[in-house]
DNA sequence: AAACATCTTTATAAAATCTTTATAAGGCGA
DNA sequence: TCGCCTTATAAAGATTTTATAAAGATGTTT
C-alpha cells in the first residue's frame, strides 16, 4: 500500500508535532517546514499529495506561498489559519485552496477533510491499456489503435477483440465465442463468425490473409495472440 | 453567458430565500427543495452544477439523502447544517461530501466556498482555457470560441461540450450523457442526445456532416477528440 | 400580449451495422 | 489430381441506429 505524502508549513513547532503524530497514525506520511521558503523548496522537491499551510507565517505571507504553489502545484492545498475573518478565507479559497479550517480545529474534522481532499486527487482513470505490438487496447476508454491511429470497430466487433484478448493465447472453439457474443441460442451459426473476424482482421492485422494475431484453428475455433 | 445552475435542499423558508437571492444576484440560477424528497427529484431531473443540503429535514436524514446522491452524482455536494458536532462533519465528508459549513454560515464565504467548489467539477489539471485547433474554450468565463469568434451556446449545448472535453477521447455511452446533463432519469431518452449533438455540431465543427471533434460511436454514444 | 429563445417531441431520410446468401479459396487424405 | 470439408470474402438484403428538420411546448423578455 502506497502511503500519500503530506507536507505541514507551520511555524510552531508544537502544532507541526501535533500534526504530525496525528497524521502518522494515521498512516501518512509527514514532512514539516518551519517557514515559508522551506516550504516551498521541499513542496518542489517532493510534489506532496497535499499539503497544510498556515497563514501566519514569519517571513512570507500565507496568500503569497499559496499563489506561488498554485503556478505549478495542482493537488489539494489546506488552509489552517487563527485568522478567522472572512477576508482571509475567501481571498485563499479564490486563489486555489482547496479548503479552510480555523485553528483551533477537531482532528477528527480535519482528518476527514484530508481524506476528502485526497480523494479528489485521485484521478478516476483506472485506464487499462493492453499493447500487443502495432496493437493497443484502452478499456477504460473503449478504444483500440493500431500504429497510434485509433480504429473504428464496431460494437460485436470490439465485443469480440475483448473477448480474444481475455482469453489470449487459449483456442477458443466457435461454440464458445457465438455463445459469449451473440448468446446461447446462435451457437451453430458458425458462419457469422468467419464474417466478423474477416472483418476484425481487415482492421487490425497488417495483412488480413496472412494474420498475426487472430489464428484459425481449422475445425476448432480461433486463437489471439 | 453560461450560468451554473444550484439546487438548494432545504425545509426552512426563511434561509432558501435568503439564498435564493444571494445566489441569484451572483449570476447562478437556483432551483430550490423543501424537502428530501423534492430534493432527490429535482436533482435526477435537473442534474445542477452543485447542490446545497442541510442535513436536518423533516422527510429523510440527510445523510441518507448525500447517499442516494452519491449513487451517481459527481458533481459537488456541500453539506449546510446547524449540527456542529464533530461526527456529522466527519460521516458527511467521508460520504461524499465536497465540503461543510455550519449554519449560521459567514455569506461571503459560503460563495467563495461555491466558487471553489464548481471550479473542482472540472478537471484539476484543468487550465482555465483549452484550445482544441480552431476551438477554444474558457472554463473559467464559461464561454467558447471558434476562429476567434465568441459562439453563442446554450446552457444544454455548453454542459455537453464541457461533458466532451472533460472526456476527451473516452468513448462515452449515451446512458453516461444523458445522466451527467439532464440527470438520473433521463438515461432512455437517446433522441435528445442527437438533437444537441446536431445543434452543437453544427456550431463547433466546421462540416457538422463530417465531424473532426464530435464522432459517432453507433450503436454505444460518443467520442470527442 | 407578442416576440423570442430554448427545450421537447415527432417524423422521416440517411447511414451504419448486422444477417444471410453465394461463391471462391485453401488444406488434406486417397 | 480429385473430392470433400472447412474457411474467407464479397455483396445483397434486412434491421437498427443516427441525423435533421420541423412542429409543438415551455418559459422569458420586452
Amino acid at each position: 500500500m502506497n502511503k500519500a505524502e503530506i507536507l505541514i508549513i507551520d511555524d510552531e513547532a508544537q502544532i507541526r508535532k501535533l500534526l504530525q503524530i496525528n497524521l502518522e497514525s494515521n498512516d501518512y506520511r509527514v514532512i514539516t517546514a518551519a517557514s515559508g521558503h522551506e516550504g516551498l523548496s521541499l513542496a518542489a522537491n517532493h510534489s506532496p499529495d497535499l499539503i497544510l499551510l498556515d497563514l501566519g507565517l514569519p517571513d512570507i505571507s500565507g496568500h503569497k506561498i499559496l499563489q506561488e504553489l498554485r503556478q505549478w502545484y495542482q493537488k489539494s492545498i489546506i488552509i489552517l489559519s487563527v485568522m478567522d475573518n472572512e477576508s482571509d478565507i475567501v481571498k485563499a479559497l479564490d486563489n486555489g485552496a482547496t479548503d479552510y479550517l480555523t485553528k483551533p480545529f477537531r482532528t477528527g474534522e480535519l482528518l476527514a477533510r484530508i481524506r476528502a481532499a485526497i480523494r479528489r486527487n485521485l484521478d478516476p482513470d483506472q485506464t487499462t491499456i493492453k499493447v500487443y505490438g502495432d496493437l493497443e487496447v484502452d478499456f477504460g476508454a473503449r478504444m483500440v489503435k493500431k500504429n497510434q491511429e485509433t480504429l473504428k470497430l464496431t460494437q460485436t466487433e470490439y465485443n469480440l477483440l475483448v473477448l480474444f484478448i481475455k482469453n489470449e493465447g487459449k483456442v477458443l472453439t466457435h461454440q464458445f465465442i457465438l455463445k459469449e457474443i451473440w448468446g446461447y441460442s446462435y451457437q451453430m451459426e458458425t458462419q457469422y463468425l468467419r464474417v466478423f473476424v474477416g472483418t476484425l482482421r481487415k482492421k487490425i492485422e497488417d495483412s488480413p490473409n496472412l494474420p498475426k494475431h487472430i489464428i484459425t484453428e481449422s475445425g476448432i475455433g480461433y486463437r489471439f495472440q
